[in-house]
DNA sequence: ATGTGC
């Protein structure tokens, strides 16, 4: 289905819906992509990016990112800033997968040092990071532990052996969102979380062997400042959430909203999955505590599984990680809704920015950038699919016209149906093997709906998000490893 | 995304 025909064009790769496109906008809608993503997006990316600006208290526009697609209510790309005072918050604007997020670990290996083990590691991660649906972890915490891990997330594993203060200063907020309150999350969300830290799910989410290839690089030196210094160095890229935890959190408070979203706050939809509450209400407030608290869980996630990938490097290799400078790069969220200050039309003003499948991209000089970062801006992970390849890109001042916000992935084109229909997991698996990935998933039709040619290209999105003015490209990452959920 | 849907 061809585009909008109200759909204008604003320059390269920014579009419009005005307000008249649909009745109760309360912004525009406006699309970061270039003519042929614009082209190829599903139409109904277009009607849900609309019935988000219909939300009470939206500011600016109902934003899409290069790579949207069909979501529960919301786009998957979608990006909304909403007034906390006069607005509300909407669980459809986080997802379900709360905090899913990517976190990039960098090596001083390079190709030839670990081609010969390939295999070998990736087995062994295999086995020491579970994958798949229902996945259960390593680490079996006590009621009063997993209580800390909701409250601390990523900063209770490093106070508890499971990683460096460093891989704390390298992810996003610390690795710890600060409002989280266990007591707004049900008995049923505590225990389908409680023993999956340390475990990647199934779907989309993977964790891979990489390789730096020269002639991939795009900013020879913010790569250097990156750490990505070494022709053909090694990285660790991985995506991951807070899995059933956030998950229940998630239907939990849908649930909720939609029984005193109009009666009790006079709350008009237009679409039931754009569920919401008043963000000052007190079942919003519970809400935003307790999607906190999954945030924390998919921090504490993806810290325990850095562990245990230090942990089989370490093994395989028989060198210590230090010596291996197995380091965080940065983890990085792209499902939130997180308080913060911005300029709308020369005012400032703390919004509720809602991201999902979207990430957070500060700028160089900007408050919550680390400290090494400061000049390059805040690393951002796309993450591609299982085949073709991810780009790591750094934050710039223009995508203030974003609230900061950049792609988060490839965003597929054919639904998970069409593509085990038309794939078949072993055959994908041999195939991938002669070309140099070596690939081992937890269900052979679950790899099937992840084949390469199921997503959008890459390099299109990426380059799409930097003509948008949303970050710039650093490097391109070629999976030769992968561990499927 | 998810102990995969009403």
């Amino acid at each position: 289905m061809p585009p909008p025909k109200e759909l204008k064009r604003i320059d390269e790769a920014t579009w419009e819906l005005p307000t008249s496109f649909r009745a109760g906008m309360l912004v525009p809608v406006r699309v970061f992509a270039t003519d042929v993503l614009v082209r190829h997006m599903d139409d109904a990316v277009f009607r849900q990016a609309a019935n988000v600006a219909t939300l009470r208290g939206i500011v600016d526009a109902s934003m899409v990112m290069p790579d949207a697609h069909l979501g529960y209510g919301f786009p998957i790309g979608g990006v909304a800033p909403i007034d906390p005072r006069t607005g509300v918050i909407s669980p459809g604007g986080i997802g379900f997968d709360i905090n899913c997020g990517m976190r990039l670990v960098r090596t001083n290996l390079t190709l030839p040092e670990v081609q010969p083990v390939l295999e070998r590691l990736v087995d062994e991660l295999y086995r020491r990071v579970p994958a798949g649906v229902g996945g259960q972890g390593f680490l079996k915490l006590s009621d009063d532990e997993f209580d800390a891990v909701l409250r601390e997330g990523a900063r209770w594993c490093v106070a508890h052996g499971y990683g460096t203060v460093d891989d704390l200063d390298y992810t996003e907020e610390g690795g710890c969102f600060a409002g989280a309150d266990p007591e707004a999350v049900s008995a049923r969300a505590i225990e389908r979380g409680q023993n999956q830290i340390g475990t990647l799910g199934s779907g989309n989410h993977y964790l891979e062997i990489q390789v730096a290839r020269p002639e991939h690089i795009v900013d020879v030196e913010v790569a250097r400042q990156l750490g990505i210094t070494r022709p053909n160095q090694i990285t660790v890229m991985f995506h991951c959430g807070s899995r059933g935890f956030g998950h229940q959190v998630a239907s939990d408070y849908l649930q909720e909203f939609l029984r005193v979203m109009k009666p009790k706050y006079d709350l008009a939809i237009v679409d039931r999955e754009l569920a919401c509450a008043p963000f000052r209400s007190p079942e919003g407030q519970r809400y935003f505590a307790a999607m906190q608290c999954a945030a924390n869980m998919s921090f504490a996630n993806r810290q325990v599984i850095l562990h245990r990938i230090r942990e089989v490097f370490s093994d395989v290799f028989d060198r210590s990680a230090e010596d291996l400078d197995l380091r965080t790069v940065y983890d990085v969220a792209h499902n939130t809704a997180k308080l913060e200050t911005h300029l709308v039309e020369g005012e400032r003003r703390e919004l509720l920015v809602h991201r999902k499948g979207a990430t957070r991209a500060f700028g160089p000089g900007m408050a919550g950038v680390p400290a090494a970062y400061q000049k390059t801006g805040q690393p951002v992970i796309i993450g591609g699919s299982m085949e073709t390849g991810s780009y790591l890109l750094v934050g710039t001042e223009s995508a203030k016209r974003s609230f900061y916000s950049s792609a988060h992935g490839s965003g597929r084109t054919m639904s998970r149906t069409k593509a085990k229909k038309q794939f078949h997991g072993r055959e994908l698996q041999r195939a991938m093997r002669a070309r140099g990935i070596y690939v081992r998933a937890a269900s052979y039709g679950g790899l099937a709906e992840e084949a390469g040619s199921a997503y959008k290209d890459i390099d299109a999105v990426a380059e799409a998000t930097e003509l948008a003015g949303l970050s710039r490209r650093v490097v391109r990452l070629t999976p030769i490893g992968n561990i499927k959920g």
